[in-house]
DNA sequence: ATCAAAAGATACCGTTCGGTATCTTTTGAT
DNA sequence: ATCAAAAGATACCGAACGGTATCTTTTGAT
């Protein structure tokens, strides 16, 4: 790997990690060089402009966060337990998030969709794939009889992905991760109510 | 009512269309003389500063949807009508929000999280209100023989604002409010299979 | 060791930022 | 109708913005 990758990764590293606690609009130049070490000029010879390097970023800790959640969900065995586990990943979100300033895809959702349309793009193209990767976990839930066949699993996705985004919201902003684990208790106690298929 | 005061009341009202759609950061003052044919001087001759202007901003955007929810709640007769009424006032989020722009708490929480101290106490503040109005109808519901005596009322309500939080940003994201009924329907069997009172 | 290419620092560009001082206009009580 | 007070427009401030041109340093293949 030559040298100029090595910065370039650098530069995209610290900026995500700007993006995700300050924003796109809140995150100048001048933070990126303070954070980097890089003056402007050898920033620029490796982005275009901001809007790339906030696209790059967006995807480095997209990607980070992706990795954790892939690694929590291959330690489970049951659909249940790998549901469960996409949660866990958060638990700690106050002190310990997967990615400093919390889930990339609720900061740049919440910042992008009335700003910054390609941004607003990538975001949405997250919601997709980690809506997929719930739904396959659901589905594969149905298939080896540890849920009920007739469950909504659309409506399960969107239910399980809504929870955890809104607990993250919520113990961010309370700065206690209470409602992350009340939210995983009560996830835990619908699966098994509402969602087990029952052994008659 | 002075003419300065409805002057000072029309940039407040204009600057939250603004900041609830771009953020802080992201809203200028020329922005905000833009949206009300104000001049500089106009409008700091109202306000000490932009920080003056979002923090009652967000005052007037939290009211309006205060005011919306309250109502909202005040035409339900059960305790399980008016959880899903707070639903129903963001029921089309993604064309006719409350306030334009989206939720004004999520908005305000996930930007000022990590920037802006001030801002962010407010979004706390508002927090904590809208918990103790979901607590009350909870426990409302309770009293009344609707629910289970035995239930969580802070789990409870954490777990449904989480919910509205986290439908509110896949739709907005998505752009379709799917999701926000589907959080609706799936609430909705879920009060009644798990906190519903079982009648011997 | 040489030396072109790659990388990065410096210095600058015009523009926009939030904020202020000053001047003009409008308001409304008398 | 008068006229002081309130309101608002104009013009400006220094600083910070995103971005670029140019110069210096470093790298690494030969």
């Amino acid at each position: 790997m030559k040298k100029g990758d090595k910065t370039r990764e650098h530069i995209i590293m610290k900026s995500a990690e700007l993006f995700n606690q300050q924003g796109f609009a809140g995150s100048s130049l001048n933070d990126i060089i303070a954070a980097t070490g890089i003056q402007k000029g050898g920033i620029y010879r490796h982005f275009h402009n901001k809007d790339e390097i906030a696209l790059e970023a967006y995807n480095y800790a997209a990607s980070i966060v992706g990795n954790r959640l892939s690694e929590a969900i291959g330690n489970e065995e049951s659909a249940t337990g790998r549901l469960l586990a996409f949660f866990r990943v958060y638990e700690d979100v106050v002190n310990n998030p997967p990615f400093i300033g919390g889930c990339p895809l609720q900061n740049t959702a919440v910042e992008s969709d009335d700003t910054h349309p390609t941004l607003r793009h990538r975001a949405q193209q997250g919601l997709f794939v980690t809506l997929d990767m719930i739904k396959a976990i659901i589905e594969d839930g149905i298939k080896n009889g540890e849920f009920k066949t007739d469950l909504d699993v659309d409506a399960l996705a969107t239910f399980a992905f809504s929870l955890l985004e809104g607990g993250i919201m919520l113990s961010k902003l309370e700065g206690s991760n209470r409602h992350m684990h009340m939210n995983i208790a009560s996830l835990s106690s619908y699966l098994r109510q509402c969602c087990f298929r029952r052994v008659k």
